[in-house]
DNA sequence: TTTATGGATACTGTATACAATACGGCGCAT
DNA sequence: ATGCGCCGTATTGTATACAGTATCCATAAA
């Protein structure tokens, strides 16, 4: 679309991107062994730039190399589900009580824009889009706190994770609740409160890691109970 | 001492090592380009395995790397002091709210020993030895809030920014204060006072980047101030 | 004197070759 | 039949070779 001028992309950044989208996509399951050679093979190119995207990759917590035995797709435990859904309520329910005090009310009714929209997507039913849609809400938000560094860690912490925050979102009826919980947000953010608006954005997240945990005993399709490694 | 078993490192992780300490240490400064074929002559080795430590070097921050350019040691603005002063204080003040509660009185009396070992060395003027017991102290009860990925992401972004925290505790008077501070909040662990110790440690932190904020104007060791990248 | 241009040089990006190690299967002994 | 050990194969770790591109400097033109 825009950004088609910038063709000069290595082959280590096309197969980093390649890869980190099968994981989070789920194409690659985790536990799964992937392969150098393989890799290498199907898209036609050395294991120089694959080895090197690997190496990122791990450093980036989507794979676990065990040195002489090769890369496996990072798995979730109950623990890190639980540990990531408490941070991300931290670190966003920060972000949202400095936002309060930043954002214009331009971005606010941006915001309330966005809320509609998902509204729509929630009637239909369409998870996929939905989670695009708030992700640009929850988005928009964290940028309004001003710290970049913070904006860049949610981030990265939420694409790391984006697998179980679509599995809690598809649960019946939770992208109903979301809508309504962002509307409580926003009207937070309307009468610059502060400390209720961080208060409904970290309740916000850590009932979305409920959902998740209280479904335990299912074998989730994050989970590596019972493999091997 | 215990792990001499494992001698079977990888290049890979033994260059990743070295290049980073060096990085944090200061022996490679902020801005300065660190060149494949040096190190490689230097260290001996091929180029190989110090590509992928500079991917992962670069995953971690600690170089920025311009395709077809080359890698840059990272260089902080005083934006990304401030940045990250701000998260390390939600962050570390989040642990301490959750230690508060989980602390044994065990642990509470190790980190008063710790402590009385930091007010030793602070009137021995030790910086480097102060550094390193405080990093325990903080570890301790970080460690305490058992949430391991909250543990292992404070000590990641500590670690990027240890050259700053350990300018922060040069400047004169600081370690006296810190101790002073430690034992405030010793104090709020014992009396289980989460609020009290969550605000403590919150201010500690605070403070801890407005020692270095403050000094501005001055071309601090971590600036890149017109260097022309 | 300053700027533009061209080529030499050096470094990055990628491929390939080689070395070292782990895995699996087969045979043998108990 | 089962367990142990050896060997072949496959995969990872490292080195080296080669291609493409950016940088630097010298030379020439304005």
């Amino acid at each position: 679309m825009k950004k088609n001028v910038e063709k000069h992309l290595t082959l280590r950044e096309r197969i980093l991107e390649t890869i980190r989208d099968a994981i989070m996509s789920g194409a690659l399951k985790p536990g799964e062994k992937v392969a150098e050679p393989e890799l290498a093979a199907r898209f036609g190119i050395s294991r120089t730039p694959i080895r090197e995207a690997f190496r990122q990759l791990e450093s980036e917590g989507y794979l676990s190399v065990i040195p002489r035995k090769g890369a496996l797709v990072a798995c979730f435990s109950a623990k890190d589900v639980e540990e990531f859904y408490a941070i991300k309520s931290i670190l966003e329910g920060y972000a949202a009580r400095k936002a309060c005090s930043l954002l214009s009310s331009r971005e606010i009714n941006k915001l309330e824009a966005i809320n509609e929209k998902l509204r729509e997507i929630a009637e239909d039913g369409d998870v996929r889009h939905f989670f695009k849609v708030h992700n640009s809400f929850h988005d928009l938000f964290i940028r309004g706190a001003g710290n970049e560094k913070l904006h860049d860690m949610i981030a990265g912490l939420l694409k790391k994770f984006q697998r179980l925050r679509m599995a809690s979102l598809s649960k019946p009826g939770r992208m109903q609740i979301s809508v309504e919980e962002h509307e409580k947000i926003i009207e937070a953010f309307r009468n610059r409160d502060a400390v209720l608006a961080e208060m409904l954005v970290q309740k916000n997240a850590e009932y979305g890691g409920k959902v998740l945990i209280d479904e335990e005993s299912t074998p989730e399709a994050w989970s590596c109970k019972g493999m091997d490694l």
